[in-house]
DNA sequence: AAGAGTTTGTGAACGCGAGAACAAAATCGT
DNA sequence: ACGATTTTGTTCTCGCGTTCACAAACTCTT
């Protein structure tokens, strides 16, 4: 970073953000911070990138480039200190604050995200169940009652929801996120093995069961096909 | 040993698959097949690449060049055969037989993974659930009772599972990981949040719900900071 | 205070994947 | 038979992300 000139007073640390970091780096900072976390509840004080990276799990040069993007909080010759770093990404990703959010589906899987204590560790806090099968409406999961999908709008604005969690079947699930974008939801995580549209306003992620088997499967059989290989050709 | 001279002959069409289909064309193999599925349920026989691809929800580009791949399916100026297309590409996944998976860890995630019907629907059958906890063995979930982890072995060895799921907590999972690499599975879906280290011949993928929410919040952070700086210029 | 040792931050090289563009190959209409 | 039309398979270019390598910046020792 050679500044020539001086006026780099006060935007300077701003400039970096301003410009976003790169989607491949932002998919590592949480990473980041749960190796971070790990370390401060060890007592570690300081790591090197080094130390880091292997916590990590990446090439020590990529996390300093990572960590680059979000601003200079490194001291040269010593590394860097767990706790004021683990705060920063913490507050570059924004879990500084509440995510209040809804999960559409209170099935099987939903109830196990309903269940799940990991929401609540980081800022995550889950403010409603919702499902269409007016049976299940009123069971308790939890602490939490499972609301009908027509309070869907009422409780995204009463308490600012903008993250909802789809875990309905495949054939709802477009319609379950034309209704969560409708109510103000605009980030969606989908369980549903279905092609979600979504606005250009509306962030959308999906966690796909099938395709990581079918990923795993692909790289077995390779495995599977190259012994056999080497069976015929020793044969 | 591999010969230098002949023996190729007739190895001219593997030639590509050889070399092995880049990893990103992989993962969305699994897209295709399901947007092809989708459409011979619709009874759809022939389809262009760009039908596939607003299916699939990708490039028409990108989708031609995945599928060349593979081989040379499609026919100019006419398009891809439905089901012929669907077939190749589930035989080069390897979803032409069947692999069992056992899963470990029934908990919360494990009892929903356990009871869902979209494992059977691909290639891939349940073959035993297992749990360390002695209070837990025994107990029925769905068709198949809980196992304790001490059978890992022997249930590995004679349904010859290559595939297994975690669904532990983070604590326990490097250790039952260890305990699946020995027993002999050689590919892992991780839902624990921790890094787990395994030989190089075993392939891992992970699945990681706070990751995927904390990059949702990441995003919806910009969009928020966007708006405020908008107001904030306008005041 | 100066030299030896560490570790960061970043410039530069490289490789891979995305997408535009187009020639080749098939069908269709006349 | 042949030109017009459609659509594939592939080449080419560009941008992003990864990794190496190293000067700059810091600490520690003497
Ligand atoms: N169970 C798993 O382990 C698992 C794993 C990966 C993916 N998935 C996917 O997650 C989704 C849910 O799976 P599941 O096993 O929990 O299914 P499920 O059938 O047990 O639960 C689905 C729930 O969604 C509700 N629902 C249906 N239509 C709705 C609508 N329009 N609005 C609101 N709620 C509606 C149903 O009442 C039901 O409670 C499916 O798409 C499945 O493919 C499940
Ligand atoms: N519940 C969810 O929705 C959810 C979502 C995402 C990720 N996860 C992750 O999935 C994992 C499981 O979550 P959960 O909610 O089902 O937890 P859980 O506590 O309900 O279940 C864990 C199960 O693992 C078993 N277990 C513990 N140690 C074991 C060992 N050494 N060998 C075999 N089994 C062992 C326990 O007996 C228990 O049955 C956790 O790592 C969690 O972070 C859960």
């Amino acid at each position: 970073m050679t500044s020539v000139g001086g006026r780099r007073s006060g935007r300077a640390r701003d400039e970096r953000a301003e410009r976003g970091i790169p989607e491949a780096t932002v998919a590592r900072l949480p990473v980041y911070l749960r190796a971070l976390t790990a370390l401060s509840d060890l007592d570690v004080a300081t790591a090197s990138s080094e130390d880091l990276a292997v916590s990590a799990g990446v090439n020590s040069a990529k996390l300093r480039k990572d960590l680059s993007y979000l601003g200079t909080y490194g001291t040269r010759g010593v590394g860097y200190d767990v706790n004021y770093l683990r705060y920063q990404i913490a507050r570059e990703i924004g879990l500084t604050q509440d995510w209040p959010v809804v999960i559409v589906g209170i099935g099987n899987l939903g109830h196990a995200l309903a269940n799940y204590s990991g929401f609540a560790s980081r800022g995550f806090r889950v403010a409603a169940l919702l499902d269409s099968d007016r049976a299940r409406v009123g069971e308790k999961v939890g602490e939490l009652p499972i609301s009908s999908l027509d309070d869907l709008e009422e409780i995204v604005r009463a308490s600012s929801v903008s993250i909802g969690v789809i875990a309905t079947p495949a054939a709802a699930a477009q319609d379950v996120c034309d209704q969560l974008v409708a109510a103000g939801v605009s980030s969606i995580l989908n369980f549903a093995p279905a092609l979600l549209a979504v606005p250009d306003h509306v962030d959308i992620r999906k966690v796909d069961l099938s395709i990581e088997l079918q990923i795993l499967a692909y790289h077995e059989q390779r495995k599977a096909a190259g012994l056999a290989e080497i069976k015929a050709d020793a044969g």
